[in-house]
DNA sequence: GTCTATACAGTGATAGAC
DNA sequence: GTCTATCACTGTATAGAC
């Protein structure tokens, strides 16, 4: 509800009288709930932690799949996650308020960034164990794994209204093409 | 200047007094110039757009380098433009920006982004040519060449406050990871 | 072209009744 | 736990003198 808010207006462009309005309250209300709006704002960004790592915490603990289907399973899930839940989206509004608010930042990071990359890391060291994938930098990874669908996110949400966005941002191809330079780097044979 | 404040305080998040204080004037002075905040921001943006396109139009134009070298200098370049220039921090910002004022946007990707893309594919059409590269969607190698940078300097300005920046987000290591990545894709042989 | 002064809407946040 | 009413403040933008 806020969220939404938030990741159309951005931080300083929504108001708390805004939110209030939206949630059915009264502004004195919803400062009984949050001391403040950046606290509300925080609730918010760790709200769409939890669902949004459960997904790729079960591709890692599948024990039927092979490592190379996980990789392709585990990137559906990131492009779906990063480009249209919420938490992804907000990327750029994490971005904005952590300026002000470092503590944003380093929740963000530690409670959805961190644990994402190690989850990642997994399935790669599930590979290199099974002798199928070349071992590869965890940083140098996340770089090229994780880089190209925030920025997709982000461009996608930079051109939302324009109405030429699906055939100049085309989700699928890039994902498709994507998975396949990240496995022409990891791939052994 | 008023480009710096918006960097650091996002586009809300600036005031005209406080540009008009950074000026060395007074608010009344900077609304001659300028009819209101957005056409300020324009300009900020749209003036940045120059230089950045103007080192990699040398590269591209240069005779006496292979293609191979060429990739290497316009990783530099892109590297150097993405991460320090303020054009290229200003990312998130436009993003924000763009969900108000959507020619922003549309300014943003026809002087800035499809330009650059141009340039790139230009690169790598000249390798082809010359047959040491593979040819390659524009698209997806926009989206593989581009969107790690661009989410690395993303990363950057979110934890621009963190003393352990450098070591989280090491650039020139991530550079040397990024292009041999591209070059083990398109490299023939 | 730059200033002082100001209009006026909206902001985050609080006091106190119910 | 939700309300009405209000606080002090800052925001964008403008009028008019110099």
């Amino acid at each position: 509800m806020a969220t939404d808010l938030f990741l159309q207006n951005g931080f300083a462009g929504t108001s708390m009288s805004a939110i209030a309005k939206a949630s059915g309250m009264t502004k004195a209300s919803l400062y009984y709930h949050f001391a403040n709006k950046e606290d509300l704002f925080i609730a918010c960004v760790t709200d769409g932690y939890q669902h949004a790592l459960s997904s790729l915490e079960t591709i890692v603990a599948d024990d039927q799949a092979s490592p190379e289907e996980k990789l392709s399973q585990a990137f559906d899930t990131l492009y779906d996650t990063v480009i249209n839940s919420a938490v992804g989206r907000m990327s750029p509004l994490i971005a904005e308020v952590s300026r002000a608010f470092p503590q944003v930042a380093r929740s963000f990071r530690e409670e959805y960034i961190l644990p994402h990359e190690a989850l990642v890391a997994q399935i790669l060291a599930q590979g290199t164990k099974a002798g199928v994938f070349k071992p590869i930098d965890k940083k140098l990874m996340s770089h090229l794994f994780i880089g190209p669908i925030v920025t997709l996110s982000l461009s996608r949400e930079m051109f939302a209204k324009f109405d030429d966005l699906d055939e100049h941002f085309p989700v699928g191809e890039l994902k498709a093409g994507h998975l396949e330079a990240i496995k022409a780097l990891i791939l052994i044979n």
